[in-house]
DNA sequence: AGCACGCCGACT
DNA sequence: GTCGGCGTGCTC
């Protein structure tokens, strides 16, 4: 009798579709059946999501679902509600979602497997080193929680090098002896190389990686092992949190402080908290890793949601690379021109270490040479024609780069206000260090690792591979230099100027810069010797600075939360921003405000406070103009129940804001 | 999001 | 006279 499917199609609309079900394709069309439908003039991807015996509209507007196009269903029943959760929560269309959940898009019919695998045996004879004490303590919860396969949620605080990753395959055996599955998250698959290594070390033919390299069959042919139970480990970046895993016992998120695990583009999910709910739903066991936790995970460990455990030592027993804080504002005032690069005593460090031909990482979170050029005479700043950004000078390409959208023009040789010469580089990037390098120590070898040096494949590979060979004494980049290395030969770390991420104007810019300032110091003295790590500021009573030098997370911890609680931010509230953008900035204005006036006036509003509408602090970006109205509140029914607000408000929007964009991030990373 | 339709301005 | 600019409405 049902002859009607309900279609969701990967379009910005939060409605279902209904198409009759030709006789022909019958039975094939099922829930979660992947299939073609006529969509106005043209064909459309779709999935059905639910099967009726009337459709949504009169049955002589229907049409039938054109072809099947995958043989079996491709959502299972879990995964389609993990997507309907995602999509009601995060306010996007689920048809966005579930295309979202498919890697690489739409998948060709499989053909026939080449090889069947052979089920690995377990408990492998593999190098199964001894846990520490700590490692054991806390194991146990973990295995204890997989037995009785019933929810549980753990923050695992471990500092680096204490030896997080082997609790993990501690875990994800004992889940895998129980017939379980495990999935395990990283933020980038590139740089998480060593957590996949050990897995599959540890479960060799077990482990399905998701990562960018895969053809389309292989990705499709792990996604299926997943599903056929054939492989008992996944291991994947944000969107594996949607691979169908029938026997699920364990969720590892690892680094779950990552920003990576928010989507910045439709749909906007966070995948550790799809992670948890996913956990929750199939009765699993969720484990969120990492040296420096998210304010929001402590705040939820604090609050008896996660069961904390740490590992405060490292495994090896050793301790902690040293770190100061370097005042360039004492250095500045003897500075002869020209921006600090290296204060002195930094620059003794380096050379110590040279002489020593212990190797160095410098860390500066900026490509390029300088990021503005200006003119001395008029003060004119070069900037994007499209973003509202300076322009950043690059030497040897000599042009001038918008690091936003990538526009790129020749560089200035005079002002194109004045026509006066006296045009100088402002601030500093990686390029200008590399010079500075060059000029202080002529012998030095120096790698730079930045966008710039990484364009070509298999560079970024190649460069790293240089600097373990020793062929370079020092790695100088920008974030890339910052994760997961692990160079025993590397003695010192120096963060050329670490108020860098500090000054970017958001309510997360001091637990960003708390993380990366421990996790750039956490690649000094992962050797033999100890490691030192100098920190330049010009801000050096900063919290933030304070807790990084200090290796204390904890007191960062309760320092951010008396800001974010006053301020009534997340973890301590709950946050929407409703994000407006069109070419024209008098109409994203209007539209803003006119979705704000009517959202100030609602009923039930009492406790939500309203933060604009403002531009955002990156008010134009390629040629749109963007203004945002932020919401926070205690609990997030209240601002969830505005978002539907705005939805009604903005879908019987006046004509004049036709052009404008609108969209809403749910829990944003950042309001920029 | 597309895509077509429709209504106005400036060209071969 | 038409080409094309974008504003508007719809997709089962």
């Amino acid at each position: 009798v049902e002859r009607y499917a309900e279609v969701a199609v990967p379009l910005p609309l939060r409605q279902t579709f209904s198409y009759r079900i030709p006789d022909e394709l019958g039975e094939r069309v099922g829930r979660g059946a992947q299939v073609e439908v006529p969509f106005g003039r043209r064909r459309q991807p779709g999935f059905v999501v639910d099967l009726t015996e009337a459709p949504r509209v009169p049955p002589e507007r229907v049409k039938a679902i054109a072809r099947v196009t995958y043989p079996e269903p491709v959502f299972d029943p879990p995964i389609l509600e993990l997507a309907e959760w995602v999509a009601e929560y995060y306010v996007a269309s689920i048809g966005e979602v579930l295309m979202a959940a498919l890697p690489g898009g739409l998948r060709a019919e499989p053909r026939r497997r080449s090889r069947t695998r052979e089920p690995e045996r377990l408990g492998l004879a593999r190098a199964p080193s001894r846990l520490s004490a700590a490692q054991e303590r806390v194991l146990a919860p973990i295995t204890a929680s997989i037995a009785a396969e019933r929810y549980a949620a753990f923050l695992l605080f471990g500092v680096t090098g204490s030896g997080k990753t082997e609790v993990y395959v501690r875990a994800a055996r004992e889940a895998l002896s129980r017939g379980g599955q495990v999935l395990v998250l990283v933020p980038e698959i590139g740089l998480s190389y060593q957590v996949v290594e050990r897995f599959r070390m540890a479960f060799g033919d077990r482990v399905g990686v998701f990562h960018s390299g895969l053809t389309k069959r292989a990705r499709q042919d792990t996604w299926r092992a997943a599903r056929t139970q054939e492989i008992g480990v996944v291991v994947g970046a944000r969107s594996s949190v949607f691979t169908p895993l029938p026997a699920l016992k364990l969720i590892i998120v690892d680094e779950e402080n990552d920003a990576a695990y928010k989507q910045s583009d439709v749909p906007r999910y966070h995948a550790r908290e799809v992670a948890v709910i996913r956990a929750q739903r199939a009765n699993a066991t969720v484990v969120l890793g990492g040296a420096t936790p998210s304010m929001e995970s402590f705040a939820n460990a604090r609050r008896g949601k996660f069961r904390l455990l740490t590992l405060p030592e490292r495994v090896d027993g050793r301790s902690p690379a040293r770190v100061r804080v370097e005042d360039l504002r004492a250095e500045e005032s003897t500075a002869r021109r020209g921006p600090v690069i290296l204060s002195r005593s930094l620059a003794s460090e380096i050379a110590e270490r040279l002489a020593r031909r212990e190797q160095i990482i410098l860390f500066l979170n900026r490509r390029g040479y300088a990021p503005f050029v200006q003119c001395r005479h008029c003060g004119y700043v070069a900037r994007c024609r499209d973003c509202d950004v300076s322009l950043t000078y690059h030497r040897g390409r000599e042009s001038l780069i918008c690091h936003y959208c990538g526009f790129e023009r020749s560089n200035i040789q005079e002002c194109e206000k004045c026509g006066m010469i006296r045009i100088f580089f402002g601030g500093i990037g990686t390029q200008r260090v590399e010079e500075e390098l060059q000029a202080l120590f002529p012998r030095a070898r120096v790698l730079r690792l930045d966008h710039d040096t990484t364009r070509r494949a298999g560079s970024h590979g190649r460069i790293l591979g240089a600097f373990a060979r020793r062929r370079a004494d020092i790695l100088l980049g920008t974030q890339m230099v910052a994760k997961g290395l692990d160079f025993p030969n590397v003695t010192f770390v120096g963060v050329i100027y670490a108020d860098g991420s500090l000054n970017i104007p958001d309510f997360r810019s001091s637990e960003r810069t708390f993380q990366l300032l421990t996790q750039v110091a956490g690649r000094a003295g992962r050797g033999r010797r100890a490691g030192d790590v100098v920190l330049q500021t010009y801000y050096p009573d900063h919290y933030a600075l304070r807790a990084a030098a200090a290796q204390d997370f904890v007191s960062f911890f309760e320092h951010e939360a008396r800001n974010r609680r006053e301020l009534l931010y997340p973890p301590f509230s709950r946050m929407v921003n409703l994000l407006f953008d069109g070419g024209v900035e008098e109409r994203v204005i209007g539209a803003a405000s006119w979705v704000a006036d009517h959202l100030r006036r609602q009923p039930g509003g009492e406790s939500v406070r309203f933060m604009g509408p403002a531009p955002q602090p990156l008010s134009r970006l390629r040629g749109k103009h963007r203004w945002h109205f932020a919401m926070r509140a205690p609990r997030h029914a209240a601002v969830r129940a505005l978002c539907e607000a705005a939805l009604d408000r903005w879908a019987s929007r006046e004509r004049r804001f036709a052009s404008v964009r609108f969209s809403i991030d749910v829990d944003p990373m950042d309001l920029l």
